[in-house]
DNA sequence: GCGACAG
DNA sequence: ATCTTGTCGC
């Protein structure tokens, strides 16, 4: 079956230490080239403390200001955190998907629940990551010698989707492109070297 | 009580 | 997550 998508964005959040001022954005990229479409910054504050197992409360209110920022949508949102990897099987990515009504899944750095075998050495192995009977994702190696990354589906779609999904969007780096990317621009927008606001590449400029 | 604990 | 410099390895 045909994978039928277009664009995937990346979703993530920085902080300033010691300060409630968090700068969120959501970039579009191309799929599967991975290459940088468009990209939303805004700019919020933080009303919920960082709990493990409740990151939507504190992160999903400024992503979401981004999302409705954006002309047009992308077919996939990933985000740096978990979709059904989590305890009530509602990571951020299920919960944003939930609420905007688009399809989600999640990348995190780190596992947050369930049980796994560490996946082969070579890029590309991976292994289920399973909680109380149920395989709630997967630990992915996205190089050689570095840790797993955990993939998992969010809303709008299946165990399966997500493992290939995050695969397919998997460049020279550690995290898949979307995530990373969304990354490097909510740093760059903390930082100032990024303004607010929703902003398309010139694919004229792009070489 | 002990270990785990996304960002 | 963020604060930080160099440093080791491919």
């Amino acid at each position: 079956m045909r994978s039928g998508i277009r664009t995937i964005a990346g979703a993530d959040i920085s902080l300033s230490l010691y300060s409630q001022t968090v700068f969120a954005g959501i970039v579009v990229l191309s799929f599967p080239e991975m290459r940088v479409l468009s990209y939303s910054l805004v700019q919020g504050t933080a009303r919920f403390p960082y709990v493990p197992g409740y990151l939507a409360f504190r992160e999903v209110p400024t992503i979401m200001e981004a999302w409705e920022q954006l002309p047009e949508k992308p077919d996939v949102i990933m985000f740096d955190g978990n979709g059904i990897l989590h305890a009530r099987r509602m990571g951020i990515a299920s919960h944003f998907g939930v609420l905007a009504d688009c399809i989600t899944m999640g990348c995190a750095k780190k596992k947050l629940a369930g049980k796994f075998d560490e996946p082969g050495e070579g890029r590309g192995q991976f292994s289920e990551v399973i909680d109380k009977g149920d395989t709630i994702g997967f630990a992915l190696r996205t190089k050689e010698r570095v840790k797993p990354v955990f993939i998992s589906p969010g809303h709008g779609m299946s165990l399966e989707d997500s493992l290939n999904i995050a695969m397919q969007s998997v460049g020279k780096y550690r995290l898949p492109e979307p995530t990373r990317r969304a990354h490097e621009h909510v740093n760059l927008f903390r930082t100032g070297a990024l303004p607010a606001g929703y902003h398309k590449v010139d694919t004229l400029t792009l070489f």
